[in-house]
DNA sequence: TGTACCTCACTGAAAATCCAGTCAACCCTG
DNA sequence: CAGGGTTGACTGGATTTTCAGTGAGGTACA
């Protein structure tokens, strides 16, 4: 890819982050980008491509965050750590307050958001999410080797739709970060029970697969 | 207020439970409305204004559904039931695939969405939010007379912020509303410990106030 | 009672604005 | 000098906002 591709996606992440999917403008994109409006239709098709693209890229982004986690002065290698804690970090993850982190979760909620008005979203997005739902269940299976696959899947589908909740509610001004990564270690405990050798509990939901 | 006020205002809860907040066209509000456009701008200042005034209205609805959740035909008295009950009926009335709870919800979203890129919209989410977490959390002290107001302020918020993840991936058909009942289920059960006395348990995050 | 005057709710139509997308031409650089 | 990369200027269509005006109904008062 050339460079004037990766760095109009660069801009375009910046601008959804800042206005939204539904608030992108080809004028302020191509500022943003430092180039002319005529330029992004020689790159891209239109407006839908760039939003098309720009998610993508934004997903695959996600992928690569490496556990920035500010406040790991001296990281312990991901192996290293017990289950139950990598499974905390992977999800307090999307609760970070660095540039990065913010724009990737604006965009998703603004993708998320954006998916009820606009079915052609949809696959896309029911794709990533049920991989990262299904990562963590895995996680959890290693953090609790006796719960059912069923149960993981449910606690997985809960867990990773409170990180939502709790994202939009931190990106919207209702909840600092702190209190949001404090409230999901309470989740965990509580899905996981208090002591670290706990059972996941109860029947939950039946394993639903998106497919 | 006015009925062709509140006439406007409904059939704008229409259109953004249709179209998003973005979407919304004072065209298609006239003719949802059934008037023309210039009435809209003879009754509120401008398309903001509606905007505004449209999510207060929307906000104020939803502290008035009264419990129609269409799978309790002989229904129980409120007063009657046991707390838990209880609070699993509040919880689960935001999850139902009716045209008023869809329309509230899919509304709701859009304010919770918008308000990431707009701050104007902050004070009367956060205060909408807060009396609904306040309330929740009532519940739950109900339901579990031997925790912490602590901790059923963090677990309330969890529970709120869940409901709201279930949500959208319920309107953006990533999630059955029956699936997401179960998960919304098995949070409580989560929370409040499998049998009917158990205790909230651990700390969770501390008491944080919106104001 | 008749009528001049006034206001409120409302409308059709045009003005103003916004925005995605196009095009002919320019400018490097190999 | 050929061709990819780039741009300013522009267009058409959609949307928001304004504005002049209409008609129903109310009020004061001769």
């Amino acid at each position: 890819m050339s460079d004037r591709r990766r760095g109009i996606l660069e801009a375009a992440t910046r601008v959804i982050a800042r206005r939204g999917v539904r608030g992108l403008r080809m004028g302020e994109l191509a500022a943003e980008a430092g180039v002319s409006t005529a330029l992004i239709y020689y790159h891209f098709t239109d407006r839908a491509g760039i939003l098309r693209e720009t998610l993508e890229y934004i997903s695959e982004r996600a992928d690569h965050y490496t556990a920035e986690d500010e406040a790991a002065p001296a990281r312990t290698p991901p192996g290293d750590r017990d289950p139950r804690t990598e499974l905390e970090q992977v999800l307090l993850l999307e609760l970070q307050d660095t540039t990065e982190v913010r724009e990737n979760s604006t965009a998703w909620g603004e993708l998320r958001a954006s998916a009820v008005f606009e079915p052609d979203l949809r696959e896309d997005l029911a794709r990533n999410t049920h991989s990262w739902v299904h990562d963590v269940a895995e996680l959890l299976a290693h953090a609790d080797p006796f719960g059912t696959a069923t149960a993981h899947a449910a606690a997985a589908e809960r867990l990773t739709a409170l990180v939502e909740g709790l994202s939009v509610r931190w990106l919207s001004g209702s909840l600092p970060v702190e209190q949001a990564r404090r409230l999901l270690h309470g989740a965990i405990e509580a899905e996981l029970g208090n002591g670290r050798p706990g059972a996941v509990r109860g029947p939950g939901g039946g394993g639903f697969d998106g497919s």
